[in-house]
DNA sequence: CTGAAAGCGCTAACAA
DNA sequence: TTGTTAGCGCTTTCAG
């Protein structure tokens, strides 16, 4: 592969006036400049990204962690994230953690090494202290996921009126026993939906019983089935479940269906993150739908800004509850 | 960030030494070992892989392609191929084609570049002529989807073997009339199933009716859906379905359930992935495992072997029929 | 408008 | 066992 240099000598020229041509520098007479871009077609010249980055110090890489591929949850972010790191001319690394510090360590060294100029974290189990450390001395960002009271910047939907705004929906088609199905409290946006729910029970002066509140360690559908598997061995049983995640949701159509039940029938019930699936169920699932898409553009956005020195501010984007057959008695 | 001068001052040796202990290198002594240690600890320095990437001219960045990370079927592979980079230190950059050219060139702007030591593409819509021509110059390796005749090495499937078990197992189970839902015949890989699918009629003296054989542009859910439409409007409708793909599968599902069928009593239905979701569904899909996380694996080991310098073979690995729900009368 | 030269951070050949 | 030094490919002053 050619470097600089032949191209120089082939147009006979210095190495300056050849950076100059790649970057477009006005400074050059027109003259040279088509001389250099002969001698750089001749050469089928590609500059190296790896001389001017260390030079420059910079990679236009962005680190994004997410903790799986697997989870169509992130598609669209990662999918707003790219272009818009694109059209700023970055590139993005897409990393998956699972969860793991051993993972997450090669990718927070990555930043540290110069290979990667910031990250966009989505990994509600990502290592927060280690995170925050990070972001003392790099460009960082958490998209969906973030901590209260942390100093890293982040863009997030309101979830606790999200969950309100799904348990209210329920609620005004008729619903009184309604089930929740959370993930573990551990994660803020869990404890938030869990206020979001709580909040819509005791506007309607509904009662908070206790037994229809399951918690599950993962968001997979089997979680779903299980939640559910235990909701419909109560004496009484709920009419209505709002599950925290389409996954779930769907776990627990398998299960009522299983059961002979049906949907919305018997028990309506109502996912989160409209990801692709929730529309190809049987019946299709209401839900609550993020601005994935818009919020991967904040995201990105905002990581560039901090990269480039900017102070940034977190942002709350808007959700939009998408009533379909699962609550369409 | 502290660079290797201040640590070989800080220690008081000098920075080949440095470079010595961090490559951990035999010829150091205990003593300096542990003096530069510590420096390395007190400036809490973080050596810079742009520097020392430039200096080996390689990245250790591995450049995976695939049209879109919404596709379920590549999770596996991709876990795959990025437990094998990590155990040979390399790193992985997942790339998103959306089988667009322009964005294709950025990634092969990257090896090009020294950004990416090789690329493993499991782009079915690649530009392949693009392709062969980097791969003159760069380590490339084709996973999943390769073409004929290529000179790129590739692990794959026996597409025409699976999908010849397939319809033989719809046979085995009483199915005469089969039909086909294959994708575009662009694709070697659906022109070898179709194959398989023809060749397993043939063994049974079973007529093929082009009638029953659908083709769809895209793999999405919908295209399940009409296919299936058109099929369940024919005077003399199939008994089984083979879906080349279980996204389409999905939407046969759904389409049979919408008009008052039942799987697998009134249609059997076969599909192809094993997808998370194929077992989501109900019934559960009857489908071919591919054994994705081995061929992720196989694709990383080849791609760094050639990086290596080494020749590489193509690799033909083994499928499974998964017999589930919607195949068990 | 162009060239010479320094230097980004690192590794490795060679010397001591 | 350790140090000196050249150089990986590029950009950017500083002179001219």
């Amino acid at each position: 592969m050619a470097n600089i240099q032949q191209v120089a000598h082939k147009a006979g020229v210095s190495v300056a006036t050849v950076s100059r041509v790649l970057n477009s520098n006005a400074t050059v007479s027109p003259k040279t400049r088509i001389k250099v871009e002969t001698a750089i077609k001749e050469l089928n010249y590609e500059p190296s990204m790896l001389g001017r980055n260390l030079r420059n110090s910079e990679s236009r890489l962005l680190l994004v962690l997410i903790p799986s591929i697997a989870n169509p949850f992130y598609t669209e972010i990662i999918n707003g994230i790219e272009n818009t790191a694109i059209s700023n001319k970055y590139n993005i690394l897409l990393c998956e953690t699972d969860s793991n510090p051993q993972r997450e360590n090669i990718y927070f060294n990555m930043v540290k090494n110069k290979l990667a100029d910031g990250i966009i974290s989505m990994d509600p189990a990502v290592n927060m202290q280690k995170l925050n450390e990070l972001a003392e001395q790099y460009p960082i960002v958490q998209c969906s996921e973030y901590t209260e009271g942390g100093c890293i910047p982040y863009v997030t939907i309101n979830n606790e009126l999200a969950a309100y705004n799904a348990v209210k929906h329920l609620i005004k088609i008729g619903h009184q026993k309604i089930a929740l199905i959370n993930s573990d409290e551990k994660f803020l946006y869990a404890r938030q939906r869990r206020q979001g729910y709580e909040k819509a029970l005791k506007e309607f002066q509904l009662p908070i019983n206790k037994d229809f509140i399951c918690h599950t360690e993962q968001l997979e559908f089997e979680y779903g089935i299980q939640s559910m598997r235990r909701l419909l061995k109560l004496k009484e049983r709920p009419t209505a479940v709002f599950a925290v995640s389409d996954t779930l949701a769907i776990g627990v159509l398998k299960e009522i269906n299983a059961n002979g039940l049906s949907v919305p029938e018997d028990i309506a019930v109502v996912g989160f993150d409209k990801i692709t699936f929730s529309n190809m169920t049987n019946p299709t699932l209401t839900t609550i739908a993020q601005p994935m898409y818009k919020m991967g553009i904040t995201a990105a956005n905002m990581l560039i800004n901090s990269i480039k020195g900017n102070e940034v501010e977190s942002i709350l984007l808007d959700h939009e509850l998408v009533i379909r057959e699962s609550t369409m008695g």
